[in-house]
DNA sequence: ATACTGTCAACTGTTGACAGTTCACTCCCG
DNA sequence: CGGGAGTGAACTGTCAACAGTTGACAGTAT
């Protein structure tokens, strides 16, 4: 742990808010694992403060869902089964495509340009990136999907998929992805913007729904799982017909 | 308040748990309103524990988005400006329209047609309650809902989908509803899973949209809003084209 | 050798006291 | 008579000590 210093430094704000951000840095940055227990008295000491903040923390963590509490036997960061994952992109799912129908109206065109140029730039980095090896397209990634979303000006929508997204981050963080995905998933994004600056709803609907099954079932096979623990043929059957 | 002789009775779980529930349970009955100041050393007095779990209670039930906090001036029942009505009406759309989805895929006939049977004993109770003027009924019409997405077997966005309804909940709790329109609304549902039944998803997604449509603006109508504080006549496009 | 029970250390849950901040009220000055 | 600085009560933020629970380990009986 890289602790004390870092917390000492920040001194600004009520302490159990910045134990709280300390302890979410933690977490998805990946200091902290998902099924690790946390130690109040080692915590507390490591970041400089008392168990009193640090608890407030850790409620508030776990009131947002990232941590869950045993009675007595203390906080662990949650860990997510292959169905909790798999539900998770559902979530997402069901967010995006409405909050895309939103974007079509809502999004000035200014606002889409300016997400296109920085699309472009994005490609351009992931070729110079080419064996570079950082895990950063991947938020990159996930940027796209939270800009567009963002265009479609709804604060609650946007609020939920960010907490999806940064779970599923977390729930995947160990499979890393191919240059081949991380292309065609950046070509995937330029159509699909591209069909919302037409306003064009139905394409950019399906379009969406394209890659989104695409998303999920590569993270699933890399984590070698089947598309769909229960029911693999009607699942797969819905995907389709979505 | 009531307060001491309850929180005395229950004396199980640890202390900090029982205060988030007791919390919660003022925040969703009405006993807290939305706006309402929490008086930490008072509510701690009052519930006949000490600040400390209390504070964990605050923490964790802001974390969750029922309270606000402010440094150094303390915690607020969290209210909702029109905007944020608006938000979470589509937010709850995005959800149950794909919910729905997945319940015309996974849900049995059996579990199908037990709701359909407690359907119709509602139908019934609201007739018999025709002048009884309780509020249980918008409840069972959440429920309604909430059972239905159930059935799509996803706990992701059903925990979402219970989480949004809670905080309209609480937004709209003020405005009753007519007997005229819990009539309708429960017409409509009935209608819904019929089409659900029938394992027909494009009839259950349209009416289903039009079932959401309605209660929105019904409900804003009541507030005295308009549909769209912001852009009338685009939302209203929007929504109808959905 | 195995299963059961009693003890102990480590950790979480809770409390009351202390420190720092905010807000409202008062008093003084223009 | 109105407005602004000063003062104090009330409240939130933090801490360190205390109490209760859990799980593991060792010792004993079968």
């Amino acid at each position: 742990m890289r602790a004390a210093s870092d917390a000492q430094t920040i001194q600004r704000s009520s302490i159990s808010a910045q134990a709280e951000s300390y302890l979410r840095g933690m977490i998805l940055e990946g200091t902290l694992s998902p099924g690790d227990r946390l130690n109040e008295v080692a915590l507390a000491e490591a970041i400089g403060i008392s168990r009193g903040p640090l608890r407030e923390a850790i409620k508030r963590l776990s009131g947002q869902g990232y941590l869950t509490m045993e009675a007595h036997r203390g906080a662990y960061v949650r860990s997510y089964s292959p169905r909790e994952i798999v539900d998770l992109y559902e979530l997402r799912s069901a967010l995006e495509l409405f909050a895309i129908r939103l974007a079509v109206e809502r999004a000035s065109t200014a606002d889409l340009e300016a997400l296109n140029e920085q699309l472009k730039a994005e490609k351009a980095r992931i070729r110079a990136h080419a064996a570079g090896e950082h895990s950063e397209p991947y938020v990159a990634e996930l940027d796209f999907h939270q800009q567009l979303v963002a265009l479609g000006a709804n604060a609650a929508i946007n609020e939920q998929l960010q907490d999806a997204n940064h779970k599923l981050f977390l729930a995947l963080r160990s499979t890393s992805r191919s240059e081949r995905r991380r292309e065609q998933s950046a070509a995937d994004h330029a159509v699909i913007l591209e069909r919302v600056m037409a306003r064009d709803v139905d394409g950019s609907v399906s379009l969406l729904t394209g890659h989104l099954m695409d998303s999920m079932s590569n993270s699933l096979s890399v984590l070698g799982l089947e598309q769909s623990p229960e029911t693999p043929s009607e699942r797969t059957q819905h995907e389709r017909k979505l």
